[in-house]
DNA sequence: GCCTTATCTTGTCAGTGTCAAGATTAGCTA
DNA sequence: TAGCTAATCTTGACACTGACAAGATAAGGC
């Protein structure tokens, strides 16, 4: 079971041996640069050193191979939520709280990714990898929410789904709207000093469930 | 100033007269057959029946006329709100709640569009067409929710910032994620006779404000 | 030591964006 | 009305891309 990966990188040169992961590398490394027009077949083979054919063994098409590296991207966000889970403790705000956090600093250290992780255009939902993965991502986002509100036993009820659409909705959009640009203005009208983590601390806290049941005053006009 | 427009669609066959907008047109309507991909310079150029470097005349590139196709999506976005405004009366909680609906129901009336709106890749900001209509959709999207909140005169405090940033996320957020069929897992979970219209009306309650000048109870645990 | 199979290369084709050059015509000026 | 200028549109070309077919190479099992 011996690849070719651990024989260095100049030996023989036909057979690369670790070949599917250096593209997976070499195409996020397009991806960081040049953003998701930067994701070519031709350009990831020419980073990788094979020939131009080479990636449609592997992935079929670019829509195979930009499907397994958003499902890298899932992969990895599923993992910074856990970890943000491990660090947070048990008290349901602070999971809450660490969960949005992890959203949008995923977003935040990785655009060009979660760009393409969101591009459904250019990806097969249908690749397992990327099914899987999306599962997995999805099922800890879930399980942070549920953590963080009373479950009922029985059928759901509609608040606690609209709390928990609302949560991801909310991480989801700030992510987009915050790597798209496209906050400047209200970012400029805050008072010096303060910043994107300024806006999005005082939102989570206003969605969080304070000691008496109801949520907290943050975002309350007076 | 009479343009060949109106002299029917079989005129000289040279000069077009209204290719500008026939370009657009055709570009609107491949785009809701076929999406984003479907969008290329040529396939335009042929759904409009001029030759392939027609449209490189009129808009440059194909960035520019993805770019003035988007910034007719803002034109419609703000004329939406615009008319959910008028639409809504007086009363704070109606008119936020008029431009929560009014915009996730253009995102999903027009998903493509939406979609190519927020696809800032393949965009150009800095064209004029563009930036107006963005900032003219900005605009009427903060004078809807500043006539939500009270004011405060003079700079504007964070949590005033913050509510309008909640706000203009859980929307977009909640577009994104529904017209992605991101949320099938969460509308399958509602109780039978729910909908997206149900969490969309459950979320855009919880952030409207009461009577007594809190949040409304709709996303409470309890 | 051979054979099957996976892996990678080479060659090719249609489609695309973009540019340059030319053809056509509208609108202005005299 | 005739001519000129500039806008509009076409033709042709080139490099790049994704995809496919066929062949070369080598790995691993028998």
């Amino acid at each position: 079971m011996s690849t070719a990966a651990d024989r260095g990188s100049r030996s023989s040169s036909y057979h690369h041996g670790a070949l599917r992961e250096s593209l997976l590398a070499a195409a996020e490394k397009l991806l960081e640069e040049g953003g998701i027009p930067a994701l070519t077949l031709r350009a990831v083979a020419r980073a990788a050193g094979v020939s131009h054919a080479a990636p449609a063994h592997h992935f079929g098409d670019l829509t195979g191979l930009l499907s397994e590296l958003a499902a890298v991207g899932f992969i990895r966000l599923a993992a910074a939520f856990e970890a943000a889970m491990e660090a947070a403790g048990d008290e349901p705000n602070a999971r809450l709280t660490a969960m949005g956090e992890a959203y949008v600093g995923f977003a935040r250290a990785c655009p060009s990714l979660f760009s393409l992780m969101f591009r459904s255009e250019r990806l097969d939902q249908s690749r397992p990898a990327l099914r899987d993965a999306t599962a997995a991502a999805g099922q800890a986002l879930r399980a942070a929410i549920a953590q963080a509100q009373p479950s009922e036993g029985g059928a759901e009820a509609v608040q606690t789904i609209a709390r928990a659409t609302a949560l991801w909705s909310l991480v989801h959009g700030f992510s987009v709207l915050l790597i798209d640009n496209r906050l400047g203005g209200l970012l400029g009208a805050l008072p010096p000093g303060n910043d994107a983590d300024t806006l999005l601390g005082a939102m989570l806290d206003a969605i969080s469930i304070d000691d008496r049941g109801g949520m907290n005053s943050a975002l309350r006009a007076e």
